[in-house]
DNA sequence: AGAAGATTGTTCCAGACGGTACATTGTGTA
DNA sequence: TACACAATGTACCGTCTGGAACAATCTTCT
């Protein structure tokens, strides 16, 4: 019995169900992710998996259960993520800049994720009715620019009836079209705005644009 | 021959290609929009039409060739509609809130548009390859920020540094998503952003961000 | 009228797809 | 060890789907 082999789990050695859910969940964020609901195909999912067609069924249902699956764990895993950002004690205009540019860096690097809300809006979040557990999430996120908002009015630079839901409303608009629209802005306007250099550009640009709008002036 | 029955058509009274097409177009244009391209079923479409499969695969060939046509003709529709909008000889910022609310209303009342452009996005742009004729389109909207730009810098209005494409993107990225995103945004905060008079006032506000956005300040 | 091509109706199919039945093995518990 | 239940493998199925074959009918042009 070395312990090399078989880490703190007290699990056996054959069976692993926590393992052979995870495993499938995540070929199937990425099949649902380029091909939709209806496009992706079980099949496919499954032949990428070590696990079976049977197992699918067994732990999600169907296909739609394994979607949901897919589409609540995708949400819980990118809120997570937003709650490295750490704003306080920052000025209000210098909280509120640094909050743009990392939804956008944070948009940027989740395509997958920003595919899988788009393809959600599609079916009209029909999937979305009873995930119950997001609604704490939503708010931690309104808070952050509630807060933000309170300072910058308090200070006298920020105008006293910005909204700080249509301000994230607004964040959310750029930041996900950027990701989202990438490829139909690029047929119809060519490449110039997503490279590199472009993007972090834009990123300023954006940033600025949304400080200006909340901005009081004399 | 009473041309009360047929009009000035020179056609026949039972054949009748381009309606035919027409037809299945418009169906299909539905079906496409609402379940997507893997989605979308041609026996659904073709039921709903006074035409038969037959002569989906007759006139396009395949699901994708249908696709791409009620895709192409989406494109053309929109864009021709856009033309009715004259800006000319109004001063720089309020030719850019009219072309904001403009955007904003024409988005919001072509639904049917957003979601097939967010489909293609979904499959990267992939049928729009060789849609050349829309260059010219999109050059059109270009330049009509161009001209505003221009002018507002030259009046000293607006910063001289503005970018009409990054501009347009920023329109184009509110307008969007707000059509785009509105179901998981309301699972996610609520419906209060979309009653008649939420929407009045948000667009109000992002044309005012877009506006101070662009302008020049001593 | 009659040939030639365009348009349409009817019927059918081969494969893919989501899902299930049945049997087997692993595993925690008494 | 023996039981009960969870997890898994294998094989199969009924249906749906995009698409094609074949044949008939319109329409135009000569």
């Amino acid at each position: 019995m070395k312990d090399t082999d078989q880490q703190v789990r007290s699990r056996s050695w054959k069976q692993d169900p926590e393992a052979v859910k995870a495993d499938i969940l995540t070929v199937a964020r990425e099949e649902f992710a380029e091909h939709g609901l209806s496009g992706a195909r079980i099949q496919q999912i499954v032949e990428r998996t070590k696990s079976s067609k049977r197992m699918v069924f067994y732990y999600f249902g169907d296909k739609e259960g394994l979607y949901r699956a897919v589409l609540e764990e995708a949400y819980r895993g990118i809120r997570w993520q937003e709650s490295e950002l750490d704003l306080d004690g920052l000025p209000p205009v210098e909280a509120l800049l640094r909050l743009v540019e990392f939804t956008f860096d944070h948009h940027r690097a989740n395509p997958e994720f920003i595919r899988l809300v788009a393809i959600e809006n599609i079916h009209r979040g029909r999937h979305m009715a009873d995930m119950s557990d997001l609604a704490d999430l939503n708010r931690a996120a309104i808070e952050t620019l509630e807060t933000i908002c309170a300072t910058g009015i308090a200070e006298g630079v920020f105008r006293p009836d910005v909204s700080p839901l249509i301000l994230h409303w607004q964040i959310s608009a750029m930041c996900f079209f950027n990701v989202a629209n990438r490829h139909t802005f690029t047929r119809n306007f060519g490449t110039e705005l997503f490279s590199d250099e472009a993007q972090k550009d834009l990123r300023a640009s954006i940033a600025r644009t949304l400080v200006e709008g909340v901005r009081l002036r004399p």
